[in-house]
DNA sequence: TTATATTTGCAACCAAGTTGCAATAAGTGG
DNA sequence: CCACTTATTGCAACTTGGTTGCAAATATAA
C-alpha cells in the first residue's frame, strides 16, 4: 500500500464540499478550519483532492485558487470547457454547466481552456 | 492640470510595448528595468497606462498578472471577448485575434469574460 | 528660475502559498 | 490489544507578488 489514511482533517475538509455544491477558495477554508487544523494540512489535502479528481480547481478574478467539487465532471471533462462564474458584487463562485466550445486556433495545440464570466448574481441583481 | 507628466521611467516602460506585440507578465518587466527603476514604479506606471486605456491586463495561468498593449481593442471590445494564450511549455503568451461569444447564463447579469487557453505554441510543438 | 504638485525610491509591510523537519497518529501484523 | 512502520500533521521559517506611507527628486507652468 503506498497512501491515503482516512484521518480527522481529511474528513472535515472534505464534508464542507459534500454538504454544498459551491465553490470555496483556499482562503475560506484555511479559515473555516483554523481552529481544527494548520493551513500547510488544508493546502496538502486540496492539493490531493484535485490529484484523485475528487475536487477541481480554478482561478477567480484575483487570482486566488478555487476548489469544487466534481460534480458531473468526468476527468475528460476538465478538458472541455464548464465555465465558472463570479459575482463582481459578492465575490460568490459558482460552475456553470454550460458548455463553451473551445476555439481552434491555428498553429497552436490547444491542450485546455479556462473561463471565468464575472457580472452579478441573482442576489446581488437589484 | 492634474497630472500625467512624462519622465524618463513612463518612457522606458512604454518603449517595451512599443516595440513588440507580445504580452508581458509584471514579474518580467520589474525585472527587464530593475537597473533603471524600483518596482514600485514600474507597478504604477502600468496601472496607469491601464487606466488610460493604452494597455489591458489579464492573468496567466499561475495567477500572474500580464499586460498587454491595447491594439484593435477600443474600451468596448475590453468587454467583448477576446481571448488569451499561454504555452505550457514555454510559458509565452499571446493576446489572439479571435472573437469569442460570451454565453448567456439565466439569472446572472454577465459583465464581463475572461478566457484563457492553455496548450503548446507553434515553437514548443514538435 | 522658482514654485508647486506629480513622480519616484525606499523600506517596511501584507497575503498567498511552499518547504523541511520533527512529532503524531493511522493502519497493519503479530 | 500492543508494537511498529510510515503516512500525515504542525510549526516556523521562507518565498513571491503586490501594496503603502512618506520623504526626496524632478517635470512643468508661471
Amino acid at each position: 500500500m503506498v497512501s491515503s489514511r482516512q484521518t480527522q482533517s481529511i474528513r472535515l475538509v472534505w464534508e464542507v464540499f459534500d454538504r454544498s455544491d459551491n465553490a470555496f477558495s483556499v482562503v475560506e477554508l484555511v479559515q473555516m478550519h483554523k481552529d481544527s487544523m494548520n493551513k500547510t494540512t488544508v493546502y496538502r489535502i486540496l492539493d490531493r483532492f484535485e490529484k484523485e479528481g475528487k475536487l477541481h480547481t480554478f482561478l477567480g478574478k484575483n487570482g486566488l485558487k478555487w476548489y469544487a467539487k466534481c460534480n458531473n465532471c468526468s476527468s475528460k471533462q476538465h478538458i472541455d470547457i464548464h465555465p465558472h462564474f463570479q459575482c463582481n458584487e459578492c465575490g460568490k463562485v459558482e460552475c456553470l454547466s454550460i458548455d463553451v466550445k473551445i476555439p481552434k486556433v491555428a498553429k497552436h495545440h490547444i491542450e485546455q481552456a479556462n473561463m471565468l464570466l464575472l457580472g452579478q448574481c441573482d442576489e446581488c441583481v437589484v
